[in-house]
Parts: C-alpha cells; structure tokens; sequence
DNA sequence: AATAAATTAGCACAGTCGTGATAGAAAGAG
DNA sequence: CTCTTTCTATCACGACTGTGCTAATTTATT
C-alpha cells in the first residue's frame, strides 16, 4: 500500500502557512501559489488537500477561531484564584484585544476571514461571537459578586454583559485601527477602569 | 484652446464609481479595468485623473471620510431643539452605525480603505477619529447638562466621551459583523439605555 | 522485487492585474 | 478654416490569478 499521510494534519500545516500569508500580505495575498510556496509545496500537493481555494478560506476560519477559544480556555483554567478578579477578568478580555503583535495578527486573520466571506459566504462566523458572548456574561455575573455557574442570570448581569461586550469590541476596534491615539497601556487602563463601574452597575 | 473638463469633478465621479465597485465586489475587487467600466470610461481615461491606483484610492478615502461627516454636519444643523436631547444625540451617533444600507456600504468602504492601506498606508486614516472623538465630547458635555462650548470640559465629560467613542465603535463593529445577533432595532435599543445611563455618571 | 494506491510536481489554459506608450478625437482660440 | 492643447481610446507587456489535468514519485504491502 501506498504512503499516507495524516490528512487532518496536513490540512493544518498548510493552514497555518495561508495564515502566515494573510499576515504578511493581506488578504488579497493568499492564492494559491503563495500559500504553497509559504508551506513548501507544490501548488499541486496544496490543492489535493484543498480543491477549491473556497475550501482553504473555510479551514482558515475554523483554525483563526480555535486559537482564540484555547487562548481564553488556557487563561482560565492557569488562574486558580490567585489574581485579583477585576485583574484575572481583564486580562481574559485583553486576549481579545489587538495590544500586542500576536494579538494583532489573530485580528488582521479575523478580518480577513469577513473579508473572504462578504464575497461568498463562509461557514463558522458567528460561532466567535456566540462564544465571546458567553465568555462576557460569566466575567459580569462573577464580578456582580455572584457565585456558581451563570444559570438564570439577573436581567441586570445580562444587560451589561451586553454593554461589555460592545465595549470590548469597540476597544478591539480602536487598537486595531487607531493605536496611536488608543495605544495599548491607554486601552488596559479605560478596560479596568470601565470594569470597575460594573459591579456597582451589575448589582444594582 | 482644447475641450477643458473640471478636474477635480471629474476626479469625484471616478472615485464615485470606485465606491461602488468596491461595495458591489469587495476591496479586492476594485481594479483600473472594473472601475473604468463602472464609471462608463476607458482605463486610459481613467488613469489620466489617476495616473496610479494608489492616488484613486487615497482619494476615495477622502470622499469616504468627507460624506460621514457632512451627514454628521446635516443633522447638527437641521435640529434646533426640536427633538428631546437624547433623541437627537442618538440620531448622531447612528450615523456612524451600519444600521441601513447606505450606512453599511459607508462601513464597507471604511473597511476597505483600511485593508488597502495595510499593504501600503494611506494618507487621511485618523482624522475620521478625531472629528469622532470631538463629536462624542460634545455629545457628553450636553447630556451631562452643561451648556455652550465644550471647553476646559470636566475631566469625567472627557472619559465618558471616550467610554462612549469606544461604545459606539463596538456597536458599530457588531451591527456590520454579526447582525443576526445584533439587529438595527437592538442596536438602537442599546445606544439609547446606554446614554440614559451618561448623563448620571458623567455628571457627578 | 513487484505492485498498487496515495501523494506530489508541474504544465496548460483562459482570465485578470497594473502600468507604459502611443495614436486618435475633441474643442476652444486664432 | 487651422492650430494647439486637452482629453480619450487602445494596444502591449510581463506578471499574476484559480483551476483542470496528467505524469511522475513515493511507500506500505504482497
């Protein structure tokens, strides 16, 4: 029988490369050759993974999201009470925030993968959101001063999970688009300090 | 003496083409041929008002920036203490939100701009924030109660003017990139509560 | 070693891209 | 009318794009 490679594997080695490429020459930059070329490959052996450049756009997007969801989960489960919470709880909502390159890239990924997809729809865009909407419901109803796991949740925690969430996003926007005005030890400090009006806020 | 056209007219219905093109097929899509075409000339026509891409699409940044802010201007305007205050702040600020479709081709085209200038930057990326950030510190100084020119402001109109900047890009950013879960009649919903909350926090 | 399937490389094709260059058309002044 | 300058159309060039296709290569099994 034939040599065989681990397909699922391969498929990511050569996402990764696309995301390389993405990163260094925007969106527009990542055909097929380039992509190949950054992996290694033939443009021949990428498109036996990835038959239509459709399908790689997918697969990009899907890896994009698992970064950011293991980053957060990883955050989470180091912490074992030890940090102050409004400082645990902000540094979750800064991975969410271009402040550092790593950061950034993940962010010019995410645009890239709407970009992508205004063209023709792609699978998993909203999953991020969904995921991040969670993610800022359990920060609130933490530092509301609730306990256990965020079921029925007060209207209240809800709400401003809500604003916060916006907020966040619009942070991410300013850093992203604007660092010079909103450089990153401005967007950490008006983060805390926003945090810091929730619980009053929250609670009630 | 030869045939004498309006340069600088000429220069703005191109561009106007470009706009469209750019919010029909997406940043990557607007090339000399397509916008040509679009706007009804041939490319050497086209490239004798830009002799080179990046002068179209510096220009179309400037006609971006200039058309939010003259609707912006508009509004200003055309009140005159008929609507309650936070009905009129409101009305602003969704200028700047994608809730229709015009706003959202504005969106598009802001986005664009921005991807372009990734690979070689552009001139007139920051003076939209600026005229944005002035807008919301005005908007603060009225809702906070205070009256005449917003000058030497009260340090918590300056950080609630920046809190709701941030507020509102990220309302923004959600409406354009998720408006199944954020709908035009959430985000409004959400703007209006969270100015209510302005001017109680901003003014002491 | 022979075989057969999985994998890779590479070319071909019909497009599109930005830009340089040049020839022709248009139109007001003399 | 002719001239002269501004404006417009068009072709050429080399480079790039996504995708279809085929031939070569690799490698585990018989």
């Amino acid at each position: 029988m034939p040599k065989v490679v681990d397909h699922e594997q391969r498929r990511r080695e050569l996402a990764e490369a696309a995301l390389r490429v993405v990163v260094r020459d925007g969106a527009a930059g990542a055909s097929v050759r380039t992509v190949a070329a950054e992996a290694g490959w033939s443009t021949g052996a990428l498109r036996y993974y990835f038959s239509t450049q459709r399908e790689l756009r997918e697969f990009v997007a899907t890896v994009v999201n698992e970064r950011v969801e293991r980053r957060i989960r990883e955050r989470v489960e180091a912490d074992r009470g030890r940090l102050p919470l409004l400082e645990l709880v902000a540094g979750l909502l800064e991975e969410l925030i271009p402040l550092d390159e790593r950061r950034r890239e993940e962010f010019l990924l995410w645009l890239a993968v709407t970009e992508w997809s205004r063209q023709e729809p792609l699978a998993g865009a909203e999953e991020l959101w969904d995921g991040q909407r969670g993610l800022h419901v359990q920060v609130v109803f933490a530092l509301a001063g609730f306990e256990g796991e965020p079921v029925n949740v007060d209207p209240r925690v809800q709400t401003w999970a809500e604003y916060l969430h916006v907020f966040v996003d619009g942070l991410a926007t300013q850093a992203m688009f604007v660092p010079a005005r909103m450089p990153p030890e401005r967007i950490r400090a008006v983060l805390r300090e926003f945090l810091a009006e929730v619980p009053r806020l929250a609670a009630g």
